[in-house]
DNA sequence: ACGCCAGTTGAGACTGAGTCGCAATCGCAT
DNA sequence: ATGCGATTGCGACTCAGTCTCAACTGGCGT
């Protein structure tokens, strides 16, 4: 929990640039590396107006990009709208099984599979420069709760395949 | 180019459940399947519209929804804004290459790593029931252009690490 | 062939997420 | 302490997508 190496990481990463340490920056830095969650820009600005810091939306979604940009925090399509930030330990890089039920965020890092990914560039020759995996579905502590659900339902949702089937949707 | 198949799908889809192919829905379809790319709603009612053809925004997004939830037609995040959709054949599946560049979205399909998820599932006890994969980068034919671009500007954009990294972005 | 009515449409208001312009303010190198 | 370029907050704006509702229509029943 010490959050000082990404900090003179960002502090680095301002002065490079001309760009200032502002007590608002740093307010949205410490909130940020309070917690380790998965966020949304608008959360940010709601948790630090409780906190009685006042902060505009627009410097929130500015600092979040220059945030993103110096490479601590990472950007994610996740859900149906909107971006999602996390924090990114340096060097460490994993994909999303995301929970339609409870919103949950696993983590997983399948080295084997992003091995298969450059194969799949080489072939295409094409220069991958970053890539999103995300899998949805109902995670392990809400599958009893939605089996039980769907029982009481027709069966007529059922995929005719029989095999379950795994299509493209974000 | 029959689309005959698809329509009758479609056909069967409304039915089941009371709805009506309405002459907007008709040529919606059309209009989506004359072609074979990804596209986007509101192309979509531009080409309707320059076709004499008069359709609602309310009612392309309206027709997506069905065809989407009808299993002809895929949603894709793709880009950094709003959806894209795209025709998809019967039982094939597919991820994305996208070159930052030029727009060009060239489709893959690597079973290793199909299989690979579902290891990874089975690892979560998560039940996975779509999923989005992406790449993001330069592809082949842009990439001459672009090196010699960055050529030109300063060294100082270099990856530290010196090997080619992966990052997660959208 | 006709009528009926649930389903459908278009227009435009609305929403939510994110961006922009600008005058006032602030960090920080000197 | 000073100066000035960077930064902020505000509110107006954009863009994609959704909603409401009165008017319209596909296609079943007769």
């Amino acid at each position: 929990m010490k959050p000082h190496r990404e900090l003179s990481i960002f502090r680095k990463y301002l002065e490079k640039r001309g760009l200032k340490l502002t007590s608002e920056r740093q307010a949205l830095f410490d909130e940020l590396f309070a917690r380790h969650e998965h966020f949304e820009a608008d959360e940010l600005l709601v948790r630090l107006r409780t906190k009685h810091k006042k902060i505009s939306r627009a410097t929130i979604y500015r600092t979040l990009d220059l945030l993103v940009d110096s490479g601590i925090v990472g950007r994610v399509r996740i859900g149906e709208s909107g971006y999602r930030y996390e924090r990114l330990r340096a060097g460490e890089h994993h994909d999303h099984l995301i929970c339609n039920e409870c919103g949950r965020v696993i983590e997983f890092f399948e080295p084997a599979i992003e091995s298969l990914q450059d194969q799949v560039c080489e072939r295409y020759g094409f220069l991958a420069l970053s890539h999103s995996h995300q899998l949805r579905g109902i995670c392990r502590q809400c599958r009893p709760r939605v089996s039980s659900r769907e029982a009481g339902r027709a069966a007529s949702a059922a995929i005719p395949g029989g095999k379950l089937r795994i299509l493209p949707t974000a």
